[in-house]
RNA sequence: GCGCCCGUAGCUCAACUGGAUAGAGCAUCGGCCUUCUAAGCCGAGGGUUGCAGGUUCGAGUCCUGCCGGGCGCGCCA
């Protein structure tokens, strides 16, 4: 419809420019916008000003130049100049109508689009090192990349929703010693416990089974253990230092032992991060592992690239990219002094091997404290030869949780911390969804617990699902009462639709649209939140204004049709957020 | 200190990328269940968009400077 408009105004413009009245050196790119409310009819352009300066004209002549060399058109009912300048376009009901007969055609299809022309592209979030279970922090960053994944399919790009597992590296070293020395505690060696080692629970999930599966086969004595490491932080030591000798000695003393102990670990915590997100309504299509990158020669290949390019140089022992030229704030290195390549370095790799793969668009969704990574990868896409313009990385703003009005600590290290399947366990997973998307990504959250959990009005969730449930209801009490729903005559007899909530309804559905387009282009998965509110709620006025099941046969399928377009829409949206669309609501006593 | 993000109703947040009278929810107050689920509806009050300038037909939105908050600045991940 906006095409149509603009096509209108565009001829407009070309006959008053062939007869001599406009004079324009280039054609301006014409702007049709939703109004923002209905006094102002339904679609509305802001051309007429946009000439102003160009014409040295007053926007309202011009205006009316416009409008009467535009031509008729089946769509408009009238065209009116408001404010100081807009031009108002009505709509004709029959074009209004049209909308519903379109979506109980293509129902879940409805809202679809071809924007993204099938590019290839990736969305990459969360991508949590596997040292633990992810917690509420992580919470945010799944729901958003994963909606944000569903809505751009929805617009049609071929997307590739990616986990990079970080199963390489010092800190799954130092998991995989964790694990070991709580394993000797059960055994009954006498540990004094490093400072820098994880320390929740899970460890000793993953040691008791260690214990199951090997017995003692990898005990040794305390002793020999902690021969020659330096001294923790407590006792005046550096605790980096610390742990590092404990993970070269458990190397030393285990030998394969240790590559077992470390896969056991792995595993099972990746599993459990798998199933943590899964029950979280979040799957991806693929888990990277950084490892791979190791193994192949990506990692080469990359380094080789920058070599070649002349971005490399040695300094104290140590490879540097040269970051500095391409506009970080420092350099980066990408090979230490031991020889062992940094995160970064496997981060430039993944880099290149997403291209090599053809992607076109790599979204990075991260958390706020990984802004300063934004100018680094950059840097590296520049450097690697590639567009960086292609990056598109998101920074997912933090999520304060309160429960009984006190915020929750979050802390990985210190082992305390609500993790997001407790989470998911007392909110459930539909409010949990919706609460981490329905604010913008990049403002800051507060996440009310209690409030996800309460079967109440101040719940947006259930509000948007009791609207669905509603309109599930009605077609049940329908069948009961032996009433019948045929959508041809309902189609026949839309015209009778004229209530204002009617009106205001379909309005609401034929925006829908537009909402995953907006929410697909500017990456702002809460518009769709937004959208369904606003949808629930005049779904509801209606409801409470007007019966739907009615004796009269015409009115009532057009209704019905009304209704089960509007539930059409509302699943439809849920399921992009990744929540569900129950049937029927059931509160906790039932 | 330098860099990035953010300041909108008492609270939590929107505002179609520069458009018309800045909108919702919660909270507060007043109404609506003999009717398809009251997890609902209808109505009322509530604002110098942190402050000060600038850009233009027009600024919550853009530019500059302050004030206030968050985050980052490792041969850590």
């Amino acid at each position: 419809m906006i095409g149509h408009i603009q096509e209108l105004i565009e001829n407009a413009l070309e006959h008053l420019q062939a007869k001599g009245e406009f004079e324009l050196e280039q054609n301006p790119t014409i702007n049709i916008e939703r109004t923002r409310s209905k006094e102002h009819g339904d679609y509305a352009s802001n051309v007429a000003m946009t000439l102003a300066k160009p014409l040295r004209a007053k926007p309202r002549d011009i205006a009316e130049k416009i409008i009467a060399e535009m031509a008729d058109s089946t769509h408009v009912s009238k065209v009116e100049i408001a404010g100081p300048g807009f031009i108002n376009f009505y709509l004709t009901d029959a074009c209004r109508l049209l909308v519903l007969k379109r979506i109980l055609k293509l129902k879940h299809e409805f809202g679809a689009s071809q924007i993204g022309e099938d590019a290839k592209i990736t969305v990459e979030f969360v991508s949590a090192n596997p040292t633990g279970p992810l917690h509420v922090g992580h919470g945010r960053g799944a729901a958003f990349g994963s909606s944000l994944s569903n809505v751009l399919k929805k617009v049609g790009y071929q997307v590739h929703a990616e986990y990079y597992v970080n199963d390489h590296g010092r800190q799954m070293d130092i998991l995989a010693t964790s694990v070991w020395l709580r394993y000797l505690e059960l055994c009954g060696e006498r540990i004094v416990f490093p400072a820098n080692g994880y320390k929740g629970d899970y460890i000793f999930d993953i040691a008791r089974k260690v214990r199951q599966i090997k017995g003692d086969e990898y005990r040794h004595e305390q002793m020999e253990v902690f021969a020659q490491v330096s001294p923790d932080e407590p006792d005046g030591g550096d605790k980096e230092q610390h742990i590092d000798d404990l993970v070269v000695n458990a190397k030393d003393i285990l030998g394969a032992g240790y590559e077992k102990i470390f896969r056991i670990a792995l595993k099972s915590i990746l599993s459990g991060i798998e199933d943590d997100l899964e029950e979280f309504n979040v799957f991806y299509d693929e888990w990277f592992s950084e490892k791979s990158l190791h193994d192949g020669d990506t990692i080469d290949r990359a380094l080789k690239i920058l070599e070649d390019g002349g971005h490399l140089y040695k300094k104290d022992g140590a490879l540097w990219f040269n970051a500095t030229h391409f506009g970080d704030e420092k350099d980066r290195v990408v090979m230490r002094d031991n020889g062992l390549k940094t995160y970064f370095a496997s981060d430039v790799a993944y880099l290149l091997n997403k291209f090599e793969r053809g992607f076109t668009k790599l979204v990075y969704v991260f958390g706020a404290d990984h802004h300063g990574y934004i100018k680094r990868l950059e840097a590296a896409t520049k450097a690697l030869g590639f567009d960086p313009a292609a990056l598109e990385i998101l920074l997912v703003q933090f999520a304060h949780l309160y429960k009984q009005g006190e915020k929750l600590p979050m802390s990985t290290r210190s082992g305390q911390f609500v993790t997001l399947s407790e989470l998911v366990s007392e909110v459930g997973c539909d409010a949990a969804r919706f609460f981490y998307v329905m604010r913008s990504h990049d403002q800051h959250l507060d996440f009310d617990m209690d409030l996800a959990k309460s079967q109440s009005n101040e719940n947006p969730v259930y509000y948007i699902q009791y609207a669905h449930a509603r309109i599930c209801s009605i077609m049940r009490k329908l069948e009961e009462q032996n009433m019948t729903h045929n959508v041809e005559i309902g189609h026949a007899a839309v015209e009778l639709l004229v209530e204002e909530q009617e009106q205001d309804l379909i309005k609401a559905l034929s925006q829908y649209p537009e909402a995953v387009a907006k929410a697909a282009t500017n990456y702002s998965v809460h518009t769709v939140a937004n959208y369904l509110r606003d949808l629930a709620q005049l779904f509801h006025s209606y409801y409470n204004a007007h019966q739907v099941r009615i004796d009269n046969e015409n009115l009532r399928n057009a209704r019905l049709n009304l209704c089960l377009a509007t539930r059409y829409v509302l699943a439809d949206g849920l399921s992009l957020l990744g929540s569900s669309a129950p049937q029927e609501m059931l509160s906790e006593d039932q």
